[in-house]
DNA sequence: TCCGGGGTTTTTTTT
DNA sequence: AAACCCCGGA
């Protein structure tokens, strides 16, 4: 049906209003980054504040917004960014692209995909997944080899670390063996052999790992012109916010997409680079600054934390880093910050929940307290004391909640709905039913693939299967594959009621807490209309929000986080835990001589504190068992409290009054 | 062919 | 915590 179009003209607020609102190193990085421009941002120096503006004055300039592309490090940043230009422009902002890398990629890919290769209705294996996956590819090819040499092979963790640093500098398998397991040059010709095999299956099952997405996005790009000028043209502004932590593959993306219209702005801070495990590369701040066209613009007045904190904050900004000194802007506060000595991690815990109960009769608010930490098990110890004591938390991150071994087989359900040749959550799905193992699983499954060349659909294929010592399972599935296209929350009722429920209660302890999980799966799931958008929503976003056991009347819950989870927010209360050496510094990252990450890892966690710091370590170090090996024992590791100048903080030790 | 028991290994951060 | 291995009994 042709629509005859009607133009009306758009009414725009006026930006005078920004000289209010926005101080002059604001306003002139808003009004005069043009072209390709690097911003730096302190932190808590208004860095969201200056994008929200920067695309509100770009609407006020007559840009669509439909010509505006966002790119954040998570997708609750580019929802927040895009809720505040609305509310500054009171424009429709819903046509604005905003979203991590992966999504844009994502959105280009499945848009694209055949181009290069692929159905457009590619899967997306998550890091669990490329696990499973290089396992089997690895496993494949140790059984061309004898035992003793299958020995010698090096694990499927290591072959994806090193592709993936190959993969996120866009250097050959061996250059990536040499830069970071030079030890492991004799074996290049076998992880060659294995990352073919892994290559391979993924073509099979149609599915790309996050790697793949950015890389497969950049190949389109380079290597199709047309594609890239239709895709370029659109977007006549490209922000990057976060961008300390972009690869060098993620850089030549957004390079790619500003390469009609030239008008990059990057938004970082070199001294908050923390995911280089991951191929980010704070040298492309210094890079990028580094060529002539590029403005540079510096923010570094600091609006979030007292100047007590901030003059810690100064002292700490880490050694390889653009120079900078942070501006307090806030009055004093009535204390310092604290470093407090405890005995060991029970006692941490104690000093913790005294801590915080103090803090809620001074009227403090639960949301506006987080406890930090360098790795997730360092705060199972607290978990159990907050639950014993009923102080309701949030995680922002744990064992990531889809990697638990429960909400992975209820989600290889859903997974072989929308790809059946998805051989690995088969083999789970089936391995759940009594009497089917290794090899009756794969005669069940080489049989459907072949069916699947005969009858049009899963279901006819699976069908035909002979299931006679496993009618349930044949009942489940079917019922599944003839429902598929139900919202997944039914097909989640429908596993959990039929079958899950009573698997868990007959292989787990802790039943209760997983049931409590599933209901929230089916909770989530419940926003998407099909599983296809379900799985994909999940592979991609961030982490998903648990609450404690403890469920809680109120909705006020305190913050336990990991370093890495914290990043971009911040609290009034702020307590760093276990920052030993070992601990944080993280034992792991000083072996691969790291210090530099985790120093920058020191310095986000401490600028997240508005009024209060607490530095919390203990005099007997961590109680975990494996840091009594060798590498701990032989070496004195640096400690971050020793850095300290003492008049810069208080220092607290623990009595006791009873 | 399956399953359970015992033993071993892993060793961090995540889109 | 959860995967793997090996082995012996059903």
């Amino acid at each position: 049906m042709d629509e005859k179009v009607f133009n009306i003209k758009r009414e725009y607020s006026i930006p005078e209003f920004f000289k209010e609102e926005l101080d002059s190193e604001q306003l002139d990085a808003v009004i005069n980054s043009t072209g390709r421009s690097l911003i730096i941002a302190g932190p808590g120096s208004g860095k969201t504040r200056v994008i929200t503006y920067k695309i509100a004055y770009l609407l006020s300039q007559g840009i669509k917004p439909e010509n505006i592309l966002l790119v954040t490090f998570t997708r609750a940043a580019a929802r927040e960014m895009v809720e505040r230009v609305r509310n500054v422009t009171n424009v429709d902002t819903s046509s604005l692209t905003a979203g991590t890398f992966h999504h844009v990629c994502n959105m280009i890919l499945r848009r694209y995909a055949k181009v290069i290769g692929y159905e457009n209705n590619f899967t997306i294996l998550d890091s669990e997944d490329a696990k499973d996956l290089m396992r089997i590819a690895k496993n494949e090819y140790k059984e061309t080899l004898t035992k003793e040499e299958a020995k010698q092979i090096p694990g499927e963790g290591v072959i994806l670390k090193i592709i993936g640093y190959a993969a996120n500098t866009l250097k050959s398998i061996r250059e990536a063996i040499l830069d970071m397991a030079a030890y492991l040059i004799d074996y290049q010709e076998d992880i060659e052999r294995i990352y073919m095999n892994y290559l391979e299956m993924k073509k099979k099952i149609n599915a790309m790992d996050y790697d793949d997405m950015l890389i497969n996005t950049l190949h389109l790009l380079e290597t199709n012109e047309d594609i890239r000028n239709y895709i370029a043209s659109k977007y006549q502004w490209v922000l990057v916010d976060e961008f300390q932590d972009t690869s060098l593959v993620q850089l030549r993306i957004v390079e790619f997409l500003s390469s009609v219209h030239k008008n990059l702005i990057v938004v970082g801070d070199d001294s908050q680079s923390i995911y280089s495990f991951r191929g980010s590369r704070f040298e492309n701040v210094e890079e990028f600054q580094s060529h002539e066209d590029v403005k540079l613009f510096k923010i570094q007045t600091n609006y979030r934390s007292v100047p007590e904190i901030v003059e810690l904050e100064n002292y700490l900004i880490p050694t390889h880093s653009i120079p900078k000194k942070l501006k307090p802007y806030r009055s004093s506060y009535h204390m310092k910050p604290v470093i407090v000595k405890t005995y060991d991690e029970l006692e941490q815990a104690d000093f913790i929940v005294q801590l915080i109960e103090n803090k809620f009769d001074e009227g403090v608010s639960p949301e506006e307290i987080a406890i930090l930490y360098r790795s997730h098990s360092l705060s199972m110890v607290l978990q159990q004391k907050l639950d014993v004591k009923k102080i309701s938390y949030k995680l922002l991150s744990g064992k990531r909640f889809i990697e638990t071994r429960h909400i992975k087989d209820i989600m290889a359900f859903l997974k072989i709905l929308a790809n059946p040749y998805d051989n690995i959550s088969w083999t789970r799905v089936l391995k759940l039913f009594p009497g089917i193992g290794q090899k009756t699983l794969t005669k069940i499954v080489n049989e459907f693939y072949a069916n699947l060349m005969e009858y049009p659909t899963p279901y006819g294929a699976f069908e035909q299967i002979k299931f006679r010592k496993y009618p349930k399972a044949k009942e489940i599935i079917l019922y599944l594959f003839e429902n598929s296209d139900e919202n997944p929350q039914d097909l989640i009722d429908y596993i959990y009621n039929e079958f899950y429920r009573e698997y868990l209660e007959l292989n787990f302890k802790d039943a209760y807490s997983r049931k409590q999980d599933i209901e929230r799966l089916g909770e989530i799931a419940s926003r998407y209309k099909s599983v296809e958008s379900f799985l994909e929503e999940l592979a991609l976003s961030e982490n998903i929000e648990i609450q404690s056991a403890e469920k809680d009347r109120k909705n006020e819950r305190i913050t336990l986080t990991t370093v890495h989870g914290a990043k971009g927010l911040e609290w009034k209360v702020v307590i760093i835990i276990s920052v030993n050496p070992g601990d944080f510094p993280n034992g792991m990252a000083l072996k691969e001589k790291k210090i530099d990450e985790e120093e920058r890892l020191f310095y986000v966690a401490v600028t997240r504190a508005k009024d209060e710091l607490y530095i919390v370590k203990q005099l007997t170090g961590t109680t975990k068992p494996y840091y009594g090996n060798s590498f701990y024992m032989r070496q004195k590791l640096p400690d971050f409290t020793d850095k300290i100048p003492k008049e810069l903080v208080e220092h607290w030790k623990i009595g006791y009054s009873d």
